[in-house]
Formats: C-alpha cells, sequence, structure tokens
DNA sequence: TATATACTTGACTATTTGGTCTAATTCCAT
DNA sequence: ATGGAATTAGACCAAATAGTCAAGTATATA
C-alpha cells in the first residue's frame, strides 16, 4: 500500500507523456488521472521533470524485459521467436506510436536530464535484440555477423516503420516494412 | 519586398519548432528571432497553429523538393545517386533530428490539422523516392520489384536511423545503418 | 493630393503553467 | 494511548502562455 500514491503518479505520468509528450503533458491532467493532489506528488517528486524521467525509465524498461527477456531464456527458435516478436502488431500502440521514440525525438537535443535517460533506454533496447541476435549464432541458426550494427539496424527499422503508421495512419504500411526485414534478416539464416 | 514580414514569420517559426517541437515553441520566442511584432504576426496568420503549419509545409516542401526533385531529372544512374544522397550527411541535423519525423511524433495524435498536414508530408517523401526507383527498374538499373513498399522501407530506415543518432549522439550509427540499407538495395541492381 | 487599404505597433487580457506553503491527517513505533 | 514522522490536502503565487485591440504608419491607386 505505501507505493499506491506514488505507483499511481508514475502509471498517470507515463500515459499523459506518451500522449501529449513531456511539455505538453499537463501536471493538472496527471493529478486529476492519477487521483493525487498536488502537495502529495510534491512530496513524493521533486519537479514534474523528476517524475516523468522515473515514469519513463520505470515503465519502459519494464515493457522491454517483459518482451526480449524471455526471447533470451529460450534454448533455440532466437530469430523464429524475435520475428514473431516483431511481428505481433497487439502489443502496437500506432496511434501513439513508440514511446522511446516519441520523448527521444521531442527531449534529447532540448534537455541533458533526458539526453541521458532516453539514450541508456534505447541502448537498452538494442542491447536485447544483439544479444538474442548473438544467441542465435551461438546455437548456428544464423550465420556469424556484426549483431551489433545490425541490431542497431533492425531497431532503426522497427522505430521508422511505427513512424510510417504513425504519419498514414494505416497499420499496414507496419506489416509491409517488418516483412521486409524478415526477408532481409531470413539471408542470415544458416542451412 | 511585400512577403519579408511573413517569410521571416516562417523562416523562424520553422527553427522555432524544428528545435523545440510544436507545443514547446514559445511565440515571443518566434517573434523575437523574426523581429516581428504581435500584432503583424497576427495580421498574417490566424493562430499560431496556422503559422507553424504553414511554415512545417513551406520548408519540408522545398527541402525535399531541393534534394530529390533533381535525381528525377537525370537520365541514368538514379540508384546511385539516390545512395549517394542517403549517404551524404552533410545536410542532416542530427542534433534536432528530422522535421518530418519530430513533428510526426509530437502531433499526429493531437490534431487532426497536424495529422492531414503531416501524412501529405510523409507520402511526398515516399513518392520521391518510389520515383526514382522505378526509373531506375524504367532504365534496367534495377530489377523489377514492390517499389511502393521498398519506398515505405526505406524511408523507415532512414528515419530510424536518423532517430538512433538522435539518441546515441553518435553518427555513425547513422553511416552504419545506411551501410547496410545500401548492401540490401544493391541486390536489386540488375546485372 | 486624397483616400482607402495594407501593415505595424505594443500595451492589455484571460488562462494555464509548474511550483510553494501551511495546516491537517494518517501511520507507526514505543 | 501518545509523540513524532510521513503523507496528504488544497489554497495560493509568479511567470509564461496565446490571443485581442485600438491606434498609428506606410503604400498604392484614383
Amino acid at each position: 500500500m505505501k507505493e499506491t500514491t506514488r505507483q499511481k503518479l508514475i502509471d498517470a505520468t507515463f500515459e499523459e507523456v506518451f500522449s501529449h509528450g513531456y511539455q505538453g503533458a499537463a501536471l493538472v491532467d496527471i493529478l486529476r488521472n492519477a487521483g493525487v493532489h498536488k502537495g502529495s506528488m510534491y512530496h513524493h517528486f521533486s519537479s514534474k521533470k523528476e517524475m516523468a524521467l522515473a515514469a519513463i525509465q520505470e515503465k519502459i524498461s519494464t515493457r522491454n524485459f517483459e518482451k526480449y527477456s524471455k526471447i533470451l531464456q529460450l534454448s533455440s527458435g532466437y530469430l523464429e521467436t524475435l520475428l514473431a516478436a516483431f511481428k505481433d502488431t497487439t502489443q502496437r500502440d500506432f496511434k501513439r506510436g513508440c514511446p522511446i521514440a516519441n520523448i527521444v525525438q521531442e527531449m534529447s537535443n532540448l534537455d541533458e536530464d533526458f539526453n541521458k535517460t532516453m539514450k541508456l533506454i534505447y541502448e537498452e533496447l538494442r542491447r536485447y535484440i544483439k544479444d538474442i541476435l548473438d544467441k542465435a549464432i551461438e546455437v548456428k541458426e544464423m550465420r556469424a555477423c556484426d549483431t551489433k550494427k545490425l541490431a542497431l539496424f533492425i531497431t532503426a527499422a522497427l522505430e521508422g516503420a511505427i513512424l510510417s503508421v504513425k504519419a498514414s495512419g494505416n497499420p499496414q504500411e507496419y506489416v509491409d516494412s517488418v516483412e521486409i526485414l524478415e526477408d532481409y534478416l531470413r539471408g542470415f539464416i544458416r542451412n
């Protein structure tokens, strides 16, 4: 129970920032959605920024962990499972896009603290993908390659695909882009 | 001379929005940088939003036209010139990223007018790339393929690559991603 | 030159913003 | 139970926000 007020704030802040961006996120709206009064908030956090950074970090790390860490614990089928994860659109929020990309775009060039935080989060995401690729190579599902670079490219292609849909409103475009990415990656499969 | 006030506003607005986003762009700063008073601005534009949309549309359309339309006017070497344009980092502002991506991320899910405008601009960019690919196929530099889909993928990969750099601060990551994209596209070259 | 139209000036307004402060309440160990 | 600390409540504040307006000046055309 001790965590509820803080957690309610973290949850509401993430939602509000994901929807409206950091600069567009109004404290009053966060507080209203969280059902928490201003004084309580400033007891738990020293500023809007600190609260937002905490929300971003905690929520996104959790998401990425849930999505990718279990793939790493497999003993085979790494690449197939990774491709399936990319193709799975049920978890994607195409209207709002990718929270990582959103905040990087908005804040990385404006605030050093956001810059540092987002850099770490983006690295973490790429690390998951690199580690999965390394596993796939280890078990000889893939031929050896520069997995750091490939993970970078995969991440970029996925972020770009999500952006396309946010621009066009057409989810099929994500599917189409991922299909091309898949074809490319299947070229690394060992026969 | 008749256009100077309006043009000064368009230029300053684009810069401010590119740097701080639409919501973060303060009218006072735009006016200060443009050297224009508020009343003049509201003579030329009915609102901050209308001015920003005009600035975005005019500046980005011009940029894309300058970058891609001359490639279309070539008579050969379409793919090579396109790849060279992708690899050219001298025009890229990695700190601020891509203005199209920035505004799509920030505004497409928040405002219908921004959504419509950015959808058109994004389509325009993809159209240029598709048309260049079609030309390359026409002159038999490339084998036939679904150029609409390929243009979508290329755009996504490029936008994602720019985002990577904005997140990491390392321009080499753009080069690395584009290198992989180039390898992939070279697979379409006709021997 | 007269006059109407286009444009500029800058003070003013209403609202929203993040943040502060003090008092009240809840919680918990003794 | 009681004293002290943690937490919550919500009124309050200064700054910043986009937008308004009446009055002025330049410009063009008759």
